[in-house]
DNA sequence: TTTAGCAGTATCCTAAAGGATAGTGGTATT
DNA sequence: AATACCACTATCCTTTAGGATACTGCTAAA
């Protein structure tokens, strides 16, 4: 019983964990929380990040609701991605997580 | 600034998501969390987990001072594997990724 | 009309994570 | 004396993430 607790509450980390793993899906999200942006306007903040794995990330995000991709049919093609609420609704988690991975290097360096 | 800010906190993040993420070390975590365990206990408990593996990540882990290792040198060898007090403050960190990640599910499928 | 920017796609390649399997040196059990 | 458990280590192999590079179809500016 506790075991099966245990094994539902891994599921879920496990969830959260590939949503803001990996190399570049964090930062992705960090760099919306500042304000929408579009497409090479990402790739530009991003560094170097390719395109390829840019449009993956920005799908698998998008999939998983956290962010909005809003097309912008003018006479220029112009696509906007933006957090999502519940994308936002991460924000706070981010934060203590940062707090102990700061707690962390401390103690693990110090 | 602002900018810079963010970068630090990226890697403070980054720090945290190989701590808890990957395919095992949440698990081995959590699994420590319940008590403390030998190192076939570990591997029973958590399935179909390679003995490699499982030495690697325990490695890992008590580099980065979230377990203890210690060799029970009795008769027969006993190596038991507990968390640190430094493990053991990742607990409300997993519950708040848990309950976050549990929201989540909701939204994703819901 | 060439050039540049937009938002990607397509193809190829490398490095790292981690599974499969077998073996090691020790002790305790039957 | 043979078998089994302990805590691993060694070797090989597959899968996956993600980088490098080139290209596409479109529009706007020079």
């Amino acid at each position: 019983m506790r075991n099966k607790q245990k094994q539902i509450q891994l599921r879920d980390v496990q969830d959260v964990i590939d949503i803001i793993g990996g190399r570049w899906r964090g930062a992705i999200l960090a760099s919306l929380c500042d304000k929408e942006k579009r497409f090479n306007e990402l790739k530009r903040d991003l560094g170097n990040i390719t395109p390829r794995t840019l449009t993956k990330e920005l799908k698998y995000l998008e999939l998983n609701k956290l962010i909005n991709r809003e097309v912008e049919t003018r006479s220029t093609l112009s696509v906007v991605y933006s957090l999502t609420k519940h994308g936002r609704s991460l924000e706070p988690l981010i934060d203590s997580i940062v707090s102990w991975g700061q707690r962390h290097r401390k103690i693990v360096l110090g």
